[in-house]
DNA sequence: CACTCCCGCCAATTA
DNA sequence: TAATTGGCGGGAGTG
């Protein structure tokens, strides 16, 4: 049939056909005219193009083969507008002109021609990214078959991932209508505020998952069927079994599409292995994991990824990891949808004037993170399910059963998500763990299209990529709590460090900065002590400072304080916040009252206490990156602190000081950020990260055990290590903290700064550490100065920075600064060495997260010694959970 | 051999 | 019941 109408088309309409046109138009975009539609009808077939086409047809004519193969699918006609648009149409004239048969032979198409990318690509030419709204287009799918010589089950591909970002909508049977991309960004940004909810958890570790399977390596997959069989996994199904018995379309490509996309705007990185992405998407499904249903999952995913490529969104990567190089997709389409997050970050550079709607979303955030959930979890499925009522069921009523559907899905998907996460934990070995690497995941940036990241299966963190340009994470993805503290700035594109609000990373562009670091907490303290002792460098004292014991707390801690709160909805949110936030946070946090006590200070004043270690990381970072001061300072910390702090009395009991407290800090705290500050005049070779959250109450408790040290901050030269950066982990408050935090003092800080100094490694810093009170080295410290929030930070880092910076013989011989940051006491650490291990080890916390306990044994090992840096960031960043 | 992923059978849905 | 959708997985093309 096909045969017939081209050979009688193509005579006809050599004109330029649509296909051609649109291989050509796609790379334009083709505007051209919305009403597309149409034309495919008037014009049946494309036609020939070029000579090649009647060529073809002569040939085809010539030999029945040929001709049969060519009916078989009608890809003739449209591959050869693939071709020619790809390829130089001389091949095709030339092989023409030789013989008829290899002409053909190579005109049919190659598997290439043929594929869903190039397909996609072709019929997205065919509409407009940005129809007029005013116009309609429609689409027919046989039409448009026909038009592209494809099988309409082919369009079906397309169109059902099309549809799952809302560029099309179905009308009718066999009609689509065409939206373009104008409602894209909208959509996205409900994918990503689903996607957190459903995978925030798991995506913050997301990487976890990959760390996971970076520690545990082989065993981990070999246990995928493990995880598969968890009942966890089943149950998530099950609801949506039970919502409706959709399962053909929960199943359906489109969910996946939506799902694939949530992982990539929830994922730190931005990149999504295939085969994380199959398994999580498995376990949603709850299907057994069989090797087949992954590969079945694999092969949608090719498809999806395929369709997504052509929109522009993602790109093929590869990602080395221990076992070798996997496929891996990366984001390339937005990463912020100004809209919201503009809102949430107070205003953010790069934010791009958005729809209103958004904004309102924003303002819903901002609310609570509870209903911010809701709302999301609305927002999006409502426009989904729009969506969906329109499509199926016009004739019908609105409410269609695929409403529903969504609804479940978004419940699957959250299902799936605390499933995934348990299992990661499981696999992890524990919960806990789990839920401690998570904060950390980074994962590294790929830089460009090649990136590589090479996990190390340690290291599961991340490096970052010098390269990657920048990224940011999504706002809100793990706890939107935490964001709001710190409004992130980003900026990415200068190859500024980025700041994300609720990573505890922040990645900077430049090779030379490696980050790390984790919520700090007390634990951060204390661990970092240790691993300083590790490291050897550092002072021993300061690690003798650092009880292991206080790890051991924490840990408790951890596990106590997760049970707790977690189960309400409202918990939920929280939950996720908290989890989120202890996550990161990692380690512990200590929940001792007998350290609290001093934490204990009324909640209130802990809060303020926060607020103040807040305000003053923000200074820090102010240099840096000033937009994070006016953020703060358009939100007052105090503000998102209350807010906090709200939350995590709600869900847990106020008047518990000590507890209350620590737990407000975790919740606060586990978002540690870091300021990347780069080296401005005075630091010259340095770079610096500060934490930006501490706890505030963090680290209380361990200051009061442990007198010693908190490293709030760590210089390093950047020359001498070139490849590291600085980190310095803010001070953390804890509720003692709260008091030192006021000072900034210098004297303080810079005592610790100089011990740090002795530590071999060049790096240093310290600064303003958690003093204890009692042991605060620094007496000095005033406890109270500080404390105004943001108001203070700016022109405490700065002056601290000036102040601060020394050229200290103790470097490498390089100059070392200090960075007071704020609190009395300061524990200097010492990054040794770090370089080899540390990427590491860095990275690796997540896994070792998972075991605090080992991790602290394996300090007192100080097997590693670079790692033990890290480690303590770490470990900083362990979560109460 | 591994990675991709095309192709189309055939079941679920819809008309 | 027929047509439309779309899950699914065999197996082919690529590197």
């Amino acid at each position: 049939e096909n045969l017939y109408d081209r050979s009688r088309m193509a005579p006809k309409t050599p004109i330029k056909n649509e296909p051609i046109d649109l291989s050509k138009q796609k790379g334009c975009t083709p505007e051209r005219n919305p009403i597309t539609p149409v034309k495919s009808i008037d014009r049946p077939q494309p036609d020939p193009w070029t000579p090649t086409t009647n060529l073809k047809i002569l040939v085809s004519a010539a030999s029945p083969d040929m001709r049969d193969r060519e009916k078989k699918k009608e890809l003739f006609r449209p591959i050869e507008n693939s071709e020619q648009s790809d390829t130089p149409d001389s091949l095709q004239y030339d092989i023409v002109d030789d013989s008829t048969v290899d002409e053909f032979e190579k005109q049919r198409p190659s598997r290439k021609q043929k594929s869903l990318g190039l397909l996609c690509q072709k019929f997205l030419a065919r509409y407009p990214n940005y129809p007029l709204s005013t116009e309609k287009t429609t689409i027919s799918l046989d039409e448009v078959a026909s038009i592209l010589g494809v099988e309409r089950r082919r369009i079906y591909d397309i169109v059902n991932v099309l549809e799952s970002l809302h560029l099309v909508s179905r009308v009718a049977k066999n009609q689509y209508c065409w939206h373009g991309r104008h409602n894209l960004s909208q959509t996205l940004k409900m994918l990503q505020e689903a996607g957190e909810l459903q995978y925030g958890e798991l995506m913050t570790s997301q990487h976890k998952d990959q760390d996971l399977e970076y520690k545990f390596g082989e065993r981990k997959k070999e246990t995928i069927p493990d995880s598969q069989d968890r009942p966890l996994l089943d149950f998530s199904e099950p609801d949506c079994n039970s919502a409706s018995a959709n399962s053909r379309k929960d199943k359906s490509l489109r969910i996946m599409s939506q799902k694939f996309v949530m992982l990539f705007l929830v994922s730190k990185t931005k990149i999504v292995t295939l085969d994380i992405a199959a398994k999580i998407l498995i376990e949603e499904t709850q299907d057994t994991v069989d090797h087949s249903k992954f590969k079945t999952k694999v092969r949608r995913l090719y498809d999806i990824a395929n369709v997504l490529t052509s929109l522009g969104l993602i790109k093929k990567v590869h990602v080395t990891e221990e076992r070798g190089r996997k496929p891996a997709f990366k984001w390339i389409g937005p990463v912020e949808f100004p809209e919201k997050n503009d809102e949430l970050r107070g205003h953010s550079p790069t934010s791009d004037p958005l729809p209103e709607t958004q904004r309102g979303t924003c303002a819903q955030y901002q609310t609570s993170a509870t209903e911010k959930q809701r709302f999301t979890r609305h927002s999006s499925f409502n426009s989904a399910q729009s969506c969906e009522a329109t499509r199926r069921k016009v004739s019908s009523e609105p409410n269609s059963p695929h409403q529903e559907r969504q609804d479940e899905n978004c419940s699957k998907m959250i299902n799936l998500a605390a499933v995934c996460r348990q299992k990661m934990e499981e696999d992890t070995g524990s919960a806990k763990n789990s839920n401690i690497s998570l904060p950390f995941s980074l994962l590294p940036v790929p830089g460009d299209s090649d990136f590589c990241v090479n996990p190390l299966p340690q290291a599961v963190f991340p490096v970052v990529q010098a390269d990657v340009p920048s990224f940011s994470l999504p706002n809100g993805i793990s706890s939107q709590a935490s964001h709001p503290s710190t409004p992130a700035a980003s900026k990415t594109e200068n190859g500024k460090p980025t700041l994300v609000p609720n990573q505890p990373f922040l990645c900077f562009p430049s090779s030379s900065l490696f980050m790390l670091c984790g919520g700090l907490q007390e634990n951060n303290l204390s661990e970092p002590l240790s691993t300083a002792g590790d490291l050897g460098n550092r002072s021993a004292e300061a690690q003798a400072a650092v009880p292991p014991t206080v790890c051991q707390k924490r840990s408790s801690h951890k596990c106590s304080s997760p049970s707790a709160p977690v189960d309400d909805e409202e918990p939920a949110a929280k939950k996720q916040t908290l989890e989120h936030g202890d996550l990161p946070l990692s380690l512990v946090v200590p929940k001792k009252p007998s350290e609290s006590p001093k934490a204990e200070s009324p909640p209130g004043s802990g809060c303020s206490a926060a607020v103040h270690l807040e305000t003053n990381r923000l200074d820090l970072a102010s240099p840096a990156a000033p937009e994070v001061a006016h953020k703060e300072s358009t939100k007052p910390l105090d503000y998102q602190e209350e807010e906090k702090q709200s939350q995590n009395k709600d869900p847990d009991e106020p008047p518990s000081g000590n507890e209350h407290i620590s737990k407000e800090n975790a919740n606060q705290p586990f978002q540690p950020q870091y300021l990347y500050v780069q080296p401005t005049a005075g630091l010259s070779s340095f770079n610096f990260l500060f934490s930006a959250n501490q706890a505030p109450g963090a680290i209380s408790l361990a200051a009061n055990q442990l007198p010693s040290l908190s490293v709030p901050c760590v210089m390093v030269p950047s020359a001498a290590l070139a490849s590291f950066p600085l980190v310095c982990s803010p001070s953390f408050t804890s509720p003692l903290s709260s008091v030192p935090d006021g000072s900034f003092s210098a004297a303080a800080s810079t005592n610790f700064s100089m011990s740090s100094l002795a530590s071999t490694t060049p790096v240093f810093i310290s600064t303003t550490a958690v003093v204890t009170p009692k042991v605060s080295p620094a007496p000095s410290v005033d406890p109270q100065q500080p404390a105004h929030p943001s108001l203070h930070l700016s022109p405490v880092l700065t002056r601290s920075c000036s102040a601060v910076k020394l050229d200290s013989p103790v470097c490498m011989g390089h100059p070392v600064t200090l960075l007071k940051l704020q609190q009395p006491s300061s524990a200097p650490l010492t990054p040794k060495s770090i370089r080899p291990a540390h990427h590491e080890a860095f990275f690796k916390t997540p896994g070792s997260l998972g075991d605090p306990v080992a991790w602290k044994k394996n300090e007192g090992n100080q097997t590693r010694n670079a790692s033990s840096v890290q480690r303590r960031l770490e470990i900083s960043g362990t979560s109460p959970d």
